[in-house]
DNA sequence: CCGATCTTGGAAAACGGTTGCCAAAGGCGG
DNA sequence: CCGCCTTTGGCAACCGTTTTCCAAGATCGG
């Protein structure tokens, strides 16, 4: 019977090989060419006849194709991902507004590379490089820009560079670089927590400070030297202590301005600083808000529930996100040059601020 | 002069028209054939000279070349991608492992796809249909599976066809599908804080449970049961209450506990439970830990800035992380099949716990 | 001084899609 | 019944790399 065995050849049958099943898979399957398979299943605007619309999105489902994406990007020249730099994904800060950023990009079915900067320059740019390289639609910078020279002139050559390639830039937050971006008011915003604190009866009101190389640092800080200016009291540059913008760093500097000029209130540059500094003063024995008030930046999630309930600037931070990745989808269908969509925040009293003690004026 | 200027045809020169500078344009410069640029700048073991290797590189480095990763994925498939699924990115828990991925992920030159499921099945399915279109390398399942039998069969029907495509597959969490995974144990972990605080000298411990639907729900409230059982301590369906793994769940879920049985401690499914407990546990005019103690679950950045400094279960989340990318990593190389690496955790304790009120035994 | 061996570099075929251009077929009015 | 227009679908080039296969030149022992 099956004897002579080596003759025969089924050369239609031949080789499925387990292999992943391409566009060729379902246009054979389909009995029509590549091309019209093509056109189905990515939603061309040549006309297709609805049989063969059907067949093919018919055999498709059958074989359980997925489109190989980089090779439509290859073709395209869109490869529907957004590459984000943030400081640090494990910052809440961070995490919410990539969560917004996420939410808008999967409406439109586009993914989101997200990438840790570290505040290192160098780290930095190698991101924008591998980016580049990743050839993403679009690149989110939330991360602050850092106010040093040759880091900026590096970050501008290879923005340009991949903007001249055919890429979208779209800045969270305080940057040299220009390009469109969306923003809240960080100084205006301090301004206002640092008057509500004045109003309260302070004098003496401390800053915690970020790094100073950070834009962001210096709009916030500008915000706080403008409202005691506004109210005529004379900045003490010893109650201004800096840090890192962390638990640790809020903590640290707190301790060293109630050993030194020893302020009613003390306003930190952000959420995480605020909450270190809470737990160092309670641990050293003060009372917040009766002997020291603490206020905030941001209104991260766990604010509502530090050590003692935090006093704060509520910024949406999810919606800011959000925000963004519909810039970035505006800017991608070429529908604006440069808008500058804000956000608002809103100062969120709790339990952390209060007036200043009785016996120190 | 420049009159019959419709003759003149400047082929070579003619059209660079400002594109991006391709490989083709690298290796016309440098005076060599694609191949060997590619050859050179792609780091082949195929052997090229070193001056035609330096006059490449200095050409590159001129033009500022940067290969479309998307072409080379194409040709090698490897698209030098991970695909990350978790719940929430903003929730601190799954943003500090992913931090731990990204920088293991970093190390070896791959770029994260970061993706929030929550919870819900519909849109886990539509993620790892995208990875699968974009090709990713791998794909991380932190997310905790879905105890749902339709959602169970898909999700393992997709995840085969990826891995047919030559994708490898990570499970940091309870999951069904069986795949290379790196866990901790959170049933004998939580055991172990039960046991403590029954060694402390409480017999009526309330357990914050989250979403039943959820695998690791079930993996910590079985250990809850053991420690229990193991002190011959008779499990008080009343002394359970669920909820989201969120603060407002675990807010709930002790209010109604509290309404209740009244516990003399509680223990929480993961530490957001614990921190909303806490909080609405002092609202609600109890002190911590004097009238009731509350235990959490995973030692995330905040526990120990909570309302009361919180006794938990450290798992060092970032840490956990890295070795998710280590364990992708090893499998892409074919080094491993399934190895199981784990992390150890550890009892933390803090503020929130201690003896139970004297007045009740 | 010659064939064999090593180096080095190029041509061309993939990888898996998209799309401009063209042709076949079907529908229509005259 | 015929020529023309409109649908519909196929061919083939292209996106930017990698890699296989091959050839030319250099090196070298005999």
């Amino acid at each position: 019977m099956s004897a002579a065995s080596e003759g025969e050849k089924v050369t239609d049958e031949l080789a499925p090989a387990s292999q992943v099943t391409s566009l060729r898979d379902v246009a054979r399957d389909a009995g029509v060419s590549v091309s019209t398979a093509s056109r189905v299943l990515s939603g061309s605007s040549h006309p297709v006849s609805q049989g063969t619309r059907d067949k093919v999105h018919d055999v498709a489902d059958r074989l359980g194709f997925e489109p190989n994406r980089l090779a439509r990007a290859l073709a395209t020249a869109r490869s529907q991902t957004i590459g984000v730099i943030v400081h640090d994904v494990s910052d809440s800060y961070f995490a919410e507004i990539v969560r917004g950023l996420e939410d808008g990009a999967g409406l439109q079915d586009y993914a989101l590379f997200v990438a840790s900067s570290d505040r290192d320059p160098d780290k930095e740019l190698a991101l924008l490089r591998a980016f580049t390289s990743h050839r993403v639609d679009a690149i989110v910078l939330v991360a602050s820009g850092l106010d040093l020279d040759d880091y900026r002139a590096k970050v501008e050559a290879l923005l340009a560079r991949y903007e001249a390639l055919g890429g979208v830039v779209v800045l969270m937050s305080e940057h040299s670089y220009e390009a469109p971006r969306v923003f809240y008011d960080n100084r205006g915003t301090t301004a206002s927590m640092v008057k509500y604190l004045i109003d309260l009866g302070h004098r003496r009101i401390g800053y915690l400070t970020g790094p100073p190389e950070l834009s962001v640092t210096t709009a916030r800080s500008a915000g706080y030297h403008d409202a005691l200016a506004r109210a005529g009291i004379e900045a003490d540059p010893d109650l201004v202590a800096g840090g890192r913008f962390s638990i640790e760093g809020g903590a640290a500097a707190a301790a060293s301005l109630m050993s030194g000029p020893r302020p009613t209130a003390l306003v930190a540059g952000n959420d995480l600083m605020a909450i270190g500094a809470l737990r160092r003063l309670l641990d050293l024995g003060y009372q917040v808000p009766g002997d020291v008030s603490v206020a905030g930046f941001d209104d991260i999630e766990f604010a509502a529930y530090a050590s003692v309930p935090l006093t704060t600037v509520r910024i949406p931070l999810t919606e800011f996100g959000r925000r963004g990745a519909d810039l970035v989808f505006r800017l991608l269908r070429g529908e604006v040059q440069s808008v500058v969509p804000s956000v608002e925040c809103e100062l969120v009293v709790r339990a952390s601020t209060g007036p200043p003690p009785r016996d120190r004026t």
